[in-house]
DNA sequence: GTGTTTGCAAAGTGTTTGCAATTTA
DNA sequence: TAAATTGCAAACACTTTGCAAACAC
């Protein structure tokens, strides 16, 4: 789909930096970046956008479900371009992180939500060492 | 167990703010806590003791293996006492924070690990939404 | 006595925000 | 033209660090 209808369909205005940001992003393949990442991404593409806007934008894709937020980490904030239901492998020593299909896993078990409350989300992360990614 | 003994076996000297920092974790409940709790409640309890030393204090007791670190939320840390395998609960609206027994939950279908990594953790969280805790 | 610990203030990092200028519908 | 977006710099919150004084062994 054309950056600017999904960005439309998202709610969103297709301005053109989230067109911009957008097209780095949304190429089909499932990207973990932070907003350094794309922050530098950017400016190998020539494209000008400060990291206020990237923070802003990718912060604005992610109310409109656009992206994932990711905590893994509690110096970066990772935003993935899966929505999808899906689990993550982590290399500690060298940031990389690998998505699990959420097909694949089973979590067998679980609590019971109290009254009033909702299950949000499931995750499962795993955490690896050595830097083989 | 005496927190003297404990600090010590855990290769930590003795001294007095981890004596008194310990003292208040470490009563036989499992305690999620942030720096900012354990300051807080450090100075209800009487104990002077400035947010660096409660910082490089956790950061001790989980080099040393008698916390674990909990990544949840990008802008807190919390730490547990709880050190075996186990997994959260996490009320977002209210920051709650409970264990999930690690045997009481399974988790099927996890990838293998690449030749030359190895796992970590295996860490489930369930976050919800709804204020009840 | 020697090396560790502690507190303070300052530095550091990732992220958000206020505001003026610009752009979009 | 009214409302949203953008960039910049400043503000922010959490965490770490450098250094001098105090303390443990």
């Amino acid at each position: 789909m054309k950056i600017e209808s999904r960005l439309q369909s998202a709610g969103l205005r297709a301005t053109p930096k989230r067109i911009a940001i957008g097209g780095l992003l949304f190429d089909g393949c499932d990207r973990h970046v932070t907003a350094d990442d794309v922050s530098i991404l950017a400016r190998e593409s020539g494209i000008r956008v400060s990291l206020a806007t990237v923070y802003n934008t990718l912060n604005q894709f992610v109310s409109a479900g656009l992206m994932k937020r990711i905590t893994l980490d509690t110096d970066r904030t990772y935003f993935d371009t899966n929505v999808s239901e899906h689990h993550h492998l982590f290399f500690e020593e060298n940031g990389v992180l690998h998505d699990i299909p959420g097909h694949s896993i089973r979590v067998e078990g679980l609590p019971e939500a109290p009254n009033g409350a909702k299950v949000r989300s499931v995750e499962v992360i795993v955490r690896m060492t050595g830097d083989k990614q």
